[in-house]
RNA sequence: GCCGGGAUGGCGGAACUGGUAGACGCGCCGGACUCAAAAUCCGGUUCUGGCGACAGAGUGUGGGUUCGAUUCCCUCUCCCGGCACCA
């Protein structure tokens, strides 16, 4: 055995192991056989979400993978039957801007950094199963997607309008909304602009009641992600309300050209109109329908067709729609804007007073929630009362608190008072509670055909189209004779070009006659394909699946994906938390409609990983841009007790910056670590445990040299011990060779470090997902061998076991090492396929155990009792003790606590 | 504003069910080895007082429950994340 550790060749020869026995390939059970038995254990799928084929991993991919490998290879040494693939997220818009800039294909560009990226991840010694690898790129993958987007248009899951949407002026391209972060493209950070655009729309508001009530059953989840969720979807329940239009605002809608579109809603889910009602009508929504008697103005969005009629006749008001159009939305801090409104001149009348009600155009009503217009109750919501207040609107107030003789309550009461309580001056329906008011108001409503109960989701229908090109092609062709047509399923897949190189001046599909240009499936005659692609996040939103069935070039999925699904242990960053989980989760319930698959949801347990974070240190030269210098090339200096920073340049010459703290690693900040070199440096297995150790797996990591040098001391460390006992020749077998009763106290406290040891690990990674206090124990294990000197025979056979069950319980997370150190510890088989050891109950037994002994609560003295002393022996020996009795002294102790195993207390 | 999470040594963090606060690692201090340095090994390292044995204080703030609270309850402060003119 080599005396020095030397990364390199271990890495490379465990490698080649398991490359030669294929240790990674997951199998389903035989036809017929059982699904898990003595032969095939549980299946255990463990996915870490798949990359983005960028160029180069970053940190964030090193410790999202580790995670996962740590577990999966847990896992199998447990006895479950573990898949763990990976593929590649291949479509989108950096691999078209690295075209632009450099003139090579997408295609091209993107293949070549999947080849780069897979060799560091099997540079880093992943229980990856290669051979179910994809990428979303692949037109045997992507066709699927094109294949269910056409069941979905059959089923009007997937549907076409001309909507408002937002617009990306640096990518050119539409944005769902939850790719709108702060008015900003989550990608570019540019202002995002309206566009009306003919899109698909897949209809994912149909699901919102499911995907909303399914998060409670996702126990796996962390609270986190499911209130995120939750609030995206933003269930409210209330009631619609229809105020009929009184004459002047039904001729300024007929003078407009459309009463019919009084109600209807640009945001379009279904042409509302005039509802049950005979009568046109302006309709809202509200979850205050209570308070429908404290009406004193409607209030409507500048694009709601009623300020549109308005608009029309009145010039003034006319640019005030225009600007609020211009201004909302684009603005990050639009919850501070100053609430601004004018009259239409126009009126609806209320449902049941009959009572005329004016109709305002106000800049914080948006157009896309609920009806794009609401009643303005300006005693009982504060938004109401600011916009009554400025504009010299009367407030009526129709709740008073509950309870006491609201005349008199000053606090809480305001005018703007916006908790339930009793209903006042509500013609027939006063003195009614708020649910009470509720119910029959709204079924006062009903009978009258003028409104209902009804929930509403802030969620809204997802927009997939896309006018790039390096994305899935919409299997569609347009015809002059038969309109839009769907490609058949036999001429799927609508494969992309891959040599096409864009040039910034949009699609260039829409250029390529050899793509456009296609016979219409239909009629034969000329016709052009549709050159919109699918949104990438449709891509991502059913991979997990297809990794079950990678080959299968005749369906979707099959039975293997029934097998293999839910993912056992999904594992990936909180900023997938909405966008990513919404979308699979919405997919794969859609797919259940298919009877594509039996699942409901398709990630039955979640780990979100924290970030990697590093120091960021800049300048501001005197001018242009502030530069930002790599932790790795500054020096920190002490200048009388103050810190300075030296950050050195490649050309040699030196600079002091400014330290601006810890942030997540970023090209932007330049604050980042490349794991290449790192492997290189120190090799995976220290670059893995410094990831594992250095911080629980959910929180941040704070990125430090000194700490992956310590992670590498360990690794060297235990080389070193398993060195110098293997190379005083075989230990003798503890058991066979050396009698386990016969060891003397401190070999049998040694053994019952090394157990405890096994079964934290396995408690804390199986249990806990704690890596790091699994790694912890571990090196107390370590520490209480290298204290341990005894070399006699018995003493040899303890330490090989306590070896032994350092190499076992770190193999997870450090597996080539641990590989090496195996073999030389005199083992024919690779750890790989060992089963994890229980821990001999035997070797956890104690004889003597020290208590704690506290009086009145403090700590004051140890005592050794027998493990089983009765109480009354334990109570005897804590108040004999010395120093228990020094400060007890001649006071009677008033209570005596013992608590079995762990202390006593002494209350004097 | 609403919702969720958090605050422990010089630093990252541990203490899982109310029972020895600070495991493990980093850093720092001292020592050994060396001509010297690096590497390695050994010892120390919450704070205050004391040569020391030891004593006192201590988990963001203030209070409560308890024999006993980092852990449970209430109050406040600050930090992080999400949502937000959502009617």
């Amino acid at each position: 055995m080599d005396e020095r550790y030397e990364p390199a060749a271990v890495e490379r020869a465990a490698q080649r192991h398991w490359a030669d026995h294929r240790s990674f390939a997951a199998r389903e059970p035989a036809p017929g056989a059982a699904a898990s038995g003595p032969d095939v254990g549980d299946k255990f799928y463990c996915l870490s979400m798949f990359p983005y084929p960028s160029g180069r991993l970053h940190m964030g991919h090193v410790r999202n993978y580790t995670i996962g490998d740590a577990l999966t290879r847990f896992m199998r040494m447990q006895g479950r039957n573990v898949m763990q693939p990976m593929g590649w997220d291949a479509f989108g818009l950096p691999a078209e801007n690295a075209a632009m800039a450099n003139g090579v294909a997408p295609a091209k560009w993107t293949r070549d950094n999947i080849a780069y990226m897979k060799r560091q991840l099997q540079a880093l010694g992943f229980a990856l199963d290669w051979e179910r690898e994809f990428a979303t790129c692949d037109p045997s993958y992507y066709r699927w997607n094109q294949w269910l987007f056409l069941r979905m248009r059959e089923k009007g899951i997937a549907y076409k309008r001309t909507g408002v949407v937002n617009w990306d002026p640096v990518d050119q391209t539409v944005l769902a909304n939850e790719q709108v972060i702060d008015g900003r493209g989550w990608r570019t950070g540019a202002l995002v602009e309206k566009r009306e655009i003919p899109m698909y729309y897949l209809n994912i508001t149909a699901y919102a009641d499911e995907l909303l009530g399914a998060l409670a059953g996702l126990d796996g989840w962390p609270e986190r992600v499911r209130t995120m969720q939750a609030n995206w979807i933003g269930r409210s329940e209330g009631a619609e309300v229809s105020f009929p239009l009184a004459d002047d605002a039904r001729e300024a809608l007929a003078a407009a050209g459309g009463v019919a579109a009084a109600g209807a809603t640009a945001g379009g889910t279904a042409a509302g109109g005039a509802a049950a009602g005979a009568a046109p009508a302006l309709k809202v929504f509200t979850t205050r329908v209570d308070t429908l008697f404290g009406v004193t103005f409607m209030a409507v969005a500048a694009e709601h067709p009623l300020a549109l009629a308005a608009g029309a006749r009145d010039p003034a008001l006319q640019a005030f729609i225009d600007e609020c159009r211009r201004g909302s939305t684009m603005e990050a801090d639009v919850a501070t804007m100053e609430k601004k409104g004018r009259r239409t001149g126009l009126h609806v009348l209320h449902p049941f007073t009959g009572e005329p009600v004016e109709v305002w155009v106000a800049n914080y009503v948006l157009m896309g929630y609920g009806e794009g217009a609401v009643m303005g109750v300006p005693a009982h919501d504060e938004r109401d009362f600011e916009f009554a207040q400025k504009n010299g609107i009367a407030v009526r107030t129709v709740v008073r608190p509950e309870g006491a003789d609201w005349q008199t309550v000053q606090a809480p009461w305001q005018p703007s008072y916006g908790e339930h309580g009793l209903t006042v001056d509500s013609g027939e329906f006063s003195g009614l509670g708020f649910q009470a008011a509720v119910d029959a108001i709204a079924a006062a409503l009903e009978g009258r055909g003028l409104g209902r109960k009804r929930v509403q989701f802030r969620l809204r229908d997802w927009g997939i189209s896309r006018q790039r090109y390096w994305g899935c092609p919409i299997p569609l062709v347009h015809c002059p004779e038969c309109g839009e047509v769907a490609v058949p399923d036999a001429q799927l897949p609508v494969v992309l070009p891959e040599d096409l190189v864009p040039d910034g001046s949009g699609n260039p599909l829409a250029k390529t006659k050899a793509f456009l240009e296609v016979a219409c499936p239909t009629c034969g005659g000329p016709a052009r394909r549709e050159t919109d692609t699918m949104d990438t996040f449709v891509d991502s939103s059913w991979y997990f699946l297809r990794f079950a069935c990678p080959d299968n070039d005749r369906a979707m999925v099959d039975g293997r994906a029934r097998y293999w699904l839910p993912v056992d242990q999904y594992i990936g960053g909180i900023e997938h938390a909405i966008l990513h989980l919404l979308y699979a989760r919405f997919w794969t319930k859609v797919m259940r409609d298919l009877g594509l698959v039996g699942i409901d949801e398709p990630f039955a347990n979640l780990f979100t990983q924290g970030m990697v974070l590093n120091h960021i240190y800049s300048h501001q030269p005197a001018e242009g841009r502030r530069s930002y210098f790599n932790p790795a090339d500054i020096d920190v200096v002490e200048d009388g007790g103050e810190k300075r920073y030296i950050a050195t340049r490649a050309d040699g010459s030196t600079l002091e910056v400014r330290y601006d703290g810890l942030g997540t690693m970023s090209k932007s900040k330049n604050n980042g670590v490349d794991p290449q070199s790192l492997v290189e440096k120190y090799g995976a297995d220290t670059a893995r445990l410094f990831m594992m150790f250095a911080a629980p797996p959910e929180q941040t990591l704070e990125w430090s040299d000194e700490g992956v040098q310590g992670s590498f001391r360990f690794l060297r460390r235990l080389w070193k011990a398993v060195h110098e006992h293997v190379s005083a020749g075989p230990a003798p077998a503890l058991g066979r060779e050396v009698a386990r009763e016969t060891l003397d106290a401190p070999q049998k406290a040694l053994r019952r470090t090394a157990h405890q040891t096994l079964a934290k690990v396995a408690d804390d990674i199986g249990r806990r997902r704690t890596f790091n206090t699994a790694v912890a124990a571990v090196m107390e294990l370590l520490n209480a061998v290298g204290r341990f000197e005894d070399r006699s025979p018995a003493g040899r056979a303890v330490v090989q076991e306590a070896l032994e069950i350092a190499v076992v319980a770190l193999s997870p997370m450090v597996p080539h090492i641990s590989h090496a150190l195996w073999h030389e510890l005199g083992h024919a088989d690779a750890i790989i396929d060992l089963r994890w050891p229980e821990a001999d109950p035997s070797a956890l037994v104690q004889d003597e155990i020290t208590l704690v002994v506290q009086v009145n609560g403090k700590l004051r003295s140890q005592v050794s009792v027998a493990a089983d002393a009765d109480e009354a022996t334990v109570r005897a020996a804590a108040l004999a003790d010395e120093t228990v009795r020094r400060f007890v002294g001649d006071a009677q102790p008033k209570k005596v606590i013992v608590v079995p195993r762990k202390l006593v207390n002494v209350v004097v």
